[in-house]
DNA sequence: ATAAGTTAAACAAACGTTTAATTTAAACAA
DNA sequence: TTGTTTAAATTAAACGTTTGTTTAACTTAT
C-alpha cells in the first residue's frame, strides 16, 4: 500500500469525522471541505466512500503483531510481561481509538458492504498469540487454570472502550478538565486498573 | 409517560433499526415501512426523529435503580451480593442492549442534538449506589482498598459490550451457531467471567 | 505531448418534515 | 338505535435539502 500525502490527508480527516459523526453521519462533501480538497477527489483516489474506509482500516491496523511478539520475546517474568502486554494494547488502542471506534460500530452493521476480513484475520492472530502466552504461564504455575482466556481481551478492550465512549461522563465524574489530564489518566490510572484486573483474574484463587 | 400500542410498535421498530444500521443509517421511511405505518406518523406522534430517540431512552432506561436496591437490601454476604449485582447488570444490559448500543454511539457524537441528561442522571445515581456498596464491603474488610471503584463498572459494562459488538467474531471463535446458544453463553459463561473478574479485582492482594 | 491532478457543474436518488385531504372512532342528543 | 358533531388518526403528495458519484473541461507536472 503506497499512499501519497494527499491521500493520507484525506484518510486522517475522514477518520476524525467518521469517529465524531459516524460513517453515515459524515458526508463526502464534509470530508473534502475539512481536508481542503475537491469532492471528486475522494472518488478519484479511493473509488467510493466505502473503499476509503477499507483503506483506512489497513492503514491503521498494521504492525501490531510485531510489537506484541517483541514484548513477549523479552522473556521477562510472566506477571511483568502481562503488564507489558496490557500497556501495549492500551497504548495502541488509544492511539488508533478513532479507527477502532468506527470498526466497532460498523462491524455490527449488517447492512454495510465493507470487507472486514483482513481485520478479522489480524485479530484472530493476535488473540492466539496472547492465548499461547497465557497457557504457557498456566503450565509454569504462575496463572490459574480456571479462566476464560477468550474473554480476557474482551475485558481489556472493553474496559478501555467503555471509558472512551463515555469520556464525557468520566471527564465530569473524575474532574479531568483538559486533554492532557485525560491522556495522563489513560496511561496511568486506566492502564493500571486494567493491569490489576487481568493480574487478579489470572492469579486469584477462590 | 403514556404510550399507546402504535407508539410502542414504532419505538421498538426504531430501536431495532437504529441498533442495526445506526441513527443516521436509518431513515424515517425505513422505520415506517418496517412498522407498517405511514411516514407522517413519526412526526405526528414524536415530533421528529431525534425526539423519537429521546422517547426510546426514557422508555427503556427506567426502573433499574429499583432492581439494584432490591438486590442490595437482601443483605446476603458481600461476595454473593457482588455476584448478584453483576448478574443483574448483565441481564439488564443484555435485555436492553440495542438501546444501550445506540446510546454508546450517539453519546460520543458531538454533532447530535439529543438530550442525554436524564440518562446521565440515572447513570450517576446507579454508580453511586454501587460505589457505596463497595465502600461498605471495604470497611467490613471483605474487599481490598486498593481499587479504582469508578472504573469497576467500566470493566463490567465494557466486557459485555465488547462481546456484543464483536458478536460475529465470538460466534465464529466459540462456535455459537444459533441464537439460543448465544443467550446461554451470555447468561452462563460471560456472566461468570465478569463475576470472577470483579471478585478477583476486589479481593486480590499483590 | 502525455498523463495525472483538479475543478465546477450536473445527476438521480434519498432524506426529514409539512401539508391538506380523508377516514376512523368516540361522544352526544334525539 | 339513529344521525350528527368533534377530535384523533391516517394517508398520499409535495417541500426544499442533501446525499454519493459522474462528467467534461481545465490545469499542472513530467
Amino acid at each position: 500500500m503506497d499512499l501519497n500525502e494527499k491521500q493520507i490527508q484525506i484518510l486522517e480527516t475522514a477518520e476524525k469525522l467518521f469517529a465524531e459523526n459516524g460513517f453515515d453521519g459524515t458526508s463526502v462533501r464534509h470530508i473534502s471541505k475539512e481536508a481542503g480538497i475537491n469532492v471528486a477527489m475522494v472518488s478519484y483516489y479511493f473509488g467510493s466512500k466505502e473503499k476509503l474506509l477499507e483503506t483506512l482500516f489497513v492503514y491503521r491496523m498494521s504492525d501490531f503483531r510485531m510489537e506484541l511478539d517483541s514484548v513477549i520475546s523479552k522473556n521477562k517474568p510472566y506477571l511483568e510481561t502481562l503488564d507489558d502486554i496490557v500497556a501495549l494494547i492500551i497504548r495502541r488502542l488509544h492511539r488508533n481509538r478513532r479507527t477502532h471506534k468506527i470498526i466497532n460500530f460498523e462491524f455490527s452493521n449488517e447492512n454495510r458492504q465493507i470487507d472486514f476480513n483482513s481485520y478479522l484475520e489480524q485479530k484472530k492472530e493476535n488473540l492466539s498469540v496472547i492465548e499461547a502466552f497465557v497457557k504457557s504461564g498456566q503450565k509454569a504455575g504462575v496463572f490459574i487454570k480456571n479462566v476464560n482466556i477468550k474473554l480476557l481481551t474482551a475485558t481489556i478492550l472493553g474496559t478501555y472502550f467503555h471509558f472512551y465512549y463515555n469520556k464525557k461522563y468520566y471527564q465530569m465524574s473524575l474532574k479531568l478538565d483538559d486533554n492532557p489530564s485525560i491522556e495522563t489518566y489513560v496511561h496511568n490510572d486506566l492502564t493500571l486498573h486494567i493491569q490489576n484486573t487481568i493480574k487478579a483474574l489470572l492469579t486469584y484463587e477462590k
